[in-house]
DNA sequence: ACGCTCCTCCCCCGCCCGGGGGAGGCGGGA
DNA sequence: TCCCGCCTCCCCCGGGCGGGGGAGGAGCGT
């Protein structure tokens, strides 16, 4: 029996670009496809493909909210890889997070789009280090990214951020840095009103949230 | 020009298997082996692969140490694979951290293999969502995760320490969870006492190391 | 020379936080 | 039954923390 694919995407054009490539396995049988997320779950439920391959950028409904949205409401729900550009999208970390089972570069060759289909639907699938660095390391939210960024703390205050972050206090980190306690409030109390935190937890609580401290 | 691959094992018996695999594809050629990870810059720098396929438990030098030892002094580095049998290997996520590019999993199939051996030569890498969720989910610290396991906290305890890591003040805590004030202070004191935190702040910080709550 | 930002330090004040100790009710296991 | 762990609430107290304001010096670009 042949490994069944649902296509999410809300461009025809890829839509018809992946069905060419995967039409063209014997093995492979695209079942359905759907232009947006809101479509998803009802077609899961009728077609019971295999594999679904699913766009994070969409209208009414993206990939994540739609992978969420799949894998709470259907049982024995179909294996989910991610379509994306960029391997370093944001949404695509979101979308793994949600449950997403792995993902298909847009420009990787057809033979590689094939096989991560076929590994897909024997509980594998293919990813690209380049995005698993990116998960390591800077995988943070994009909410808390950006007021970090927006932020634009001084250098003094990223560094008594980090050690604030470490869990040191505020005599602790004046001991380190050899000055005052006085100054430490000083730049403690600067840091939390650009962050727009309330106090020191909530500011540690960005830092990780944000990946400006890495755990691990 | 073939795809060159140093094998480094302390096990004679896996370095023969992977020789068999990759020697039987015309485009690979196996250059060289090595036992322990203290042999594995001089082989670098001498036979110059381009991919070398490491084991991450060794004698001597394990694989996480041989790959930021190849990385820090070989310029232009080799893609290193590393090989593990079991996916959720905390050692592989460090391996990966340290700078790897992608692992082999020894009872994958020997076309898996290959494959993986090509796409990391070509600058991609093979990886298991499984695995995926692991490091996106409890990548925290051995040693955080230790502490929270040993801790054994009580069912409320955990969910205060879910609230205090979420950023709330005891007042906040006790109206959401419809107790006094007093009650949640001692919740938290319970919980820093057993966690060896000194104040919230700790206890936040351990809570995102161990992978207690999870960000993004 | 001027203004700007950053780093440094100081004052007062109020509050939340954390430590210590005590205590009652409620459930399960020895 | 008795004891123990958990959840609940209370007291006192000290200290670290955060908010407000002010101020001086160093470096930089104009």
């Amino acid at each position: 029996m042949p490994v069944t694919v649902l296509l999410v995407d809300d461009e025809p054009l890829v839509r018809a670009g992946l069905r060419a490539i995967l039409e063209a396995q014997p093995d492979i049988s695209v079942v359905g496809e759907a232009a947006d997320g809101a479509a998803v779950v009802p077609l899961v439920r009728q077609l019971r493909p295999d594999v679904v391959a699913m766009d994070v950028r969409m209208p009414l409904l993206d990939g994540i909210e739609a992978t969420r949205a799949v894998l709470r409401s259907v049982p024995g729900p179909p294996k989910i890889l991610v379509v994306t550009t960029f391997e370093q999208d944001d949404y695509v970390y979101q979308a793994l997070r949600a449950g997403a089972d792995g993902f298909l570069l847009k420009r990787a060759a057809p033979a590689e789009i094939v096989h991560a289909v076929r590994l897909a639907a024997e509980g594998e699938s293919l990813l690209f280090p380049a995005a698993l660095r990116e998960l390591a390391a800077a995988h943070g939210n994009p909410r808390a990214r950006a007021v970090l960024e927006r932020a634009a703390l001084t250098a003094r205050e990223e560094e008594v951020l980090r050690l604030v972050a470490a869990g040191l206090t505020n005599a602790e980190i004046a001991q380190r840095l050899v000055v005052g306690t006085e100054t430490v409030k000083t730049h403690v109390s600067s840091l939390l009103a650009k962050l727009g935190a309330r106090d020191r937890t909530q500011a540690v609580i960005l830092a990780y949230e944000s990946g400006f401290v890495a755990p691990g």
